[in-house]
DNA sequence: GCCTGCCTGTAACAATTTGATGCAATCGAG
DNA sequence: CTCGATTGCATCAAATTGTTACAGGCAGGC
């Protein structure tokens, strides 16, 4: 189990193509007692991150190798680190893009590296950061899902595919069950903040997700609808 | 239409001396679905806070009647509200200043108010707001009322849903036991609809419950009515 | 390149829930 | 006991939600 280690410093993660920049924020991080973990590119930056899971992730929108805001989003969805965009865009849409998708701050270049790390610490202080690391599978009702290999292990034991919608609201319901979820949330959380798509889809989405989870229309186990207000994920749901 | 969300929207406090920066965070935040109070004056708004609860505070640093960090500092201290620092003043030294002691986020003016609002959210979507002493499973008559997951435990042990509408009127009745409720009181809880006519809506909502709660028509036993006056909920209930 | 199959949003229609209204039953004053 | 006011409930209209069909987009295979 969890060696007796005495809560180690929290662990940044860095993800910015100049060396020169990531130099500077390593430095001040270390300083103020994070420890660090940098990367010059997204894919070696998603590779690692299962295995590091960091508390906080820094992460430069202008990266040569990737859609930066894509990775933001997934990183919010998927992990429970804070996330921290530093981009040279400062236009204000781009700041609420960036922090609607998921990110919790937003830092625009150049910046000093003392506010990196006063809001690296504000962001830790509240607790921002869930229990770190990627919450990759959920058990539920007899069911596993594995978000890492988007498959779903029946009760029987069959095992069924599903795709990113439908990932995305099932991980919605899971990191929050037994609550209220409005479709106003939904929307937010599942990209509704650039395009003003109609709020029907949400009602697809999770028509078909009941319809893979088996569900009884008339009598929904699992996901029930609370008219006029939204949905609710009923059941213990337990992530590793 | 309906607005009575059974989570109501979060509050956002706002502090700062000028009317017209008030009036834009004031309409942005609306805007966006929040609920605000504005407050020219430290003082005013301190003796508020308490009754308030909000969610987030914005806080304008450049007030003449007091000290803005010291504010900042009781506020993070005392009161759940995450903070939001708005200030003229833009050096790091400030920023870290503000961060280091207690607040989430600092925002420079000039400001666009749709990057207040993306960081409101940002800042509101971490922090599951379940507030303390917010009660939501009572007992009453071998009933267990679960208002966080709208179920009803019928005493023989069957599980029924309940809708928002449902849930209100039986959240108000619990709320108040063996006190009457008079029509006015319903209408101005549930509906809001300022005092238009007669609402038999009351009647008919206050019926179907009756139903779902398996009273005899004849001889009510939970929910009674008092005629010419109201309602009343009679037996015990126990909230936890 | 073209085809095929899957995924996803949109639209249309069905089913369900809620609100409004009318009528009968009930209550209370005289 | 009579009568007007009030309330319960049935019934219909409106709003909300579930489901299915269809079209566009995209990736992979040939």
């Amino acid at each position: 189990m969890t060696t007796a280690t005495p809560s180690p410093a929290p662990l940044v993660a860095i993800l910015d193509d100049e060396p020169q920049i990531r130099l500077m924020l390593t430095d001040a991080l270390a300083d103020a007692g994070f420890r660090t973990a940098s990367f010059s590119r997204a894919t070696e930056f998603e590779a690692a991150l299962p295995s590091l899971m960091p508390a906080i992730c820094l992460v430069d929108l202008g990266l040569p190798d990737k859609d930066g805001l894509a990775l933001v989003h997934r990183l919010a969805l998927e992990s429970g680190a804070a996330i921290i965009i530093i981009s040279g865009r400062a236009q204000v849409q781009d700041k609420v893009t960036g922090l609607e998708l998921g990110a919790d701050d937003y830092i625009i270049k150049p910046f000093d590296p003392a506010e990196v790390v006063a809001r690296a610490r504000a962001l830790l202080r509240r607790g921002r950061t869930e229990r770190p690391g990627h919450r990759n599978t959920a058990r539920f009702a007899g069911w596993t899902a594995h978000f890492d290999r988007f498959t779903l292990e029946v009760p029987d034991g069959e095992m069924i595919g599903f795709s990113q919608a439908e990932s995305e609201v099932l991980r919605l319901f899971l990191d929050a069950p037994n609550r209220l979820i409005t479709r106003a949330q939904m929307q937010e959380s599942l990209g509704g903040a650039a395009g003003e798509s109609f709020d029907r889809a949400m009602d697809v989405r999770v028509s078909r997700l009941r319809t893979k989870l088996r569900e009884d229309p008339k009598n929904p186990k699992l996901i029930k609808t609370i008219y006029g207000a939204g949905y609710i994920f009923l059941g213990q749901v337990e992530w590793s």
